[in-house]
DNA sequence: AAAGCGCACAACCGCACGATA
DNA sequence: TTATCGTGCGGTTGTGCGCTT
């Protein structure tokens, strides 16, 4: 038996606000508050409507300075590297746009963004109602063209390809692309040409790293983060055009760490640049940004995914670590999910969170000279990463 | 003309969590 | 300690509109 409703169902009214009620209910709340009860704030003002109803009306719609329209490059910029690095944690990322709501964030991605990011139809409604869901299929629903490459063990992969959630394959598929790691795949699609110049995984997640998630906190720092990200990005005008001189010295001494591929970062060879401009964290808001579950690699790199983290080392070593061939005959061992969890490192890890335990796994992976991830492997990561849409 | 469809946006639903009695 | 309540959040659904066939 589940919790009683908030309020009683047969007597709110539902469905689209009139006019008149968004007046009634702006006009209460403008003189007097909320009173701190909204479950209350319907009867004193004489709406037929629930608590959540009004409190969802007044955040979403009719508080002051909400932003309606159009998102800038600038804040899509912002949504995908926050999406990257913490999934799908609408109210955060929205604390990162003032005028935004988690809302109106959450409705352009599933609407717009993702499709323009990621370049694939949204399910339709009836597809979905059929089960026949096209995200699924690609997420490891049956695609056919699944781990195409990737040689035997078809069933068990499936199974770990099912087991990988939607958000956290969005995630991969947005790093891949926004770090043109087609190219470093050597793919060499149209679909690679037009990937845009984000910035790359880890100044991204360095940043994001750098930003307090608490609501209240997160305010003193938008305009620092934004300033960065823009300057950072290289995007053109507003105020990206006046960081961009300031900046313009670190970027080039990034340049070159900025160019390290994906899986170098991945496993803990990515040499951390000195720590970016303009934003100098406070103790607390470093204390903060562990939250942000961005994973600081041994060595100072960063390479982490967020809170799917054991997801993600999953469906890695499903690929990698059974690779065997390179790293088993050259007497590396490249340590399994529940090995980490065994070891020192790993019980203490396991004990701590997912961050440190994903930072212990690449610390500990030894895959050898970069020359490990080729050819089929890559194969059936892209395959796989990119429902085999690409590069064919 | 109209049915089908996709899209965008608003609103709802149910769960989780913290506060409090 | 436990039950209840209020709130916040993310996922899902409803609805209206415009385009296509």
């Amino acid at each position: 038996m589940g919790r009683a409703p908030c309020c009683d169902k047969a007597s709110v009214k539902k469905g689209p606000w009139s006019p008149e009620e968004d007046a009634k209910l702006k006009a209460y709340i403008e003189e007097n508050g909320t009173g701190g009860n909204w479950i209350a704030l319907p009867q004193k003002i004489g709406l037929k409507r629930c608590g959540k109803s009004c409190r969802l009306r007044w955040l979403n719609y009719l508080r002051p300075n909400i932003k309606h329209g159009d998102f800038t490059e600038e804040e899509e910029h912002i949504i995908c590297s926050l999406y990257i690095s913490i999934g799908s944690r609408w109210s955060i990322i929205a604390a990162q746009l003032p005028g935004r709501t988690d809302n109106d964030i959450k409705n352009y991605w599933n609407t717009k963004l993702k499709k323009k990011l990621l370049g694939k139809r949204a399910p339709s409604r009836r597809a979905r109602a059929a089960n026949q869901d096209p995200y699924l299929a690609a997420a490891g629903g049956g695609g056919s063209n699944m781990c195409s490459t990737s040689g035997g063990g078809g069933a068990m992969a499936a199974t770990q390809q099912q087991a990988l959630s939607a958000s956290a394959l969005e995630r991969i598929q947005l790093h891949m692309r926004l770090q043109g790691l087609y190219g470093a795949f050597g793919c060499t699609t149209a679909a690679a040409d037009a990937a845009p110049h984000w910035p790359k995984l880890a100044e991204t997640l360095m940043q994001v790293s750098s930003l307090p998630t608490d609501a209240v906190t997160t305010t003193v720092s938008v305009e620092q983060h934004q300033h960065h990200l823009v300057g950072q990005s290289g995007l053109a005008g507003g105020a990206g055009a006046t960081a961009a001189a300031v900046v313009e010295a670190e970027q080039q001494s990034l340049s070159s760490a900025a160019g390290a591929n994906y899986m170098a970062a991945a496993q803990g060879s990515f040499e951390r640049p000195g720590k970016l401009g303009f934003y100098s964290p406070s103790a607390e808001a470093e204390a903060a940004s562990a939250e942000m579950t961005s994973c600081q690699m041994v060595g100072g790199g960063y390479g982490g995914f967020g809170p799917h983290h054991d997801e993600l080392y999953d469906f890695l070593y499903s690929k990698y670590g059974s690779l065997g061939g390179v790293a088993a005959t050259e007497g590396r061992h490249i340590p399994t999910l529940p090995e980490l969890h065994q070891c020192p490192d790993g019980a203490a890890a396991a004990a701590v969170g997912a961050d440190e335990k994903f930072s212990a796994w690449a610390a500990s992976c030894d895959y050898g000279a970069g020359q490990q991830l080729q050819g089929s492997s890559i194969g059936s990561l892209q395959d796989y990463v990119l429902g085999g849409g690409y590069g064919q």
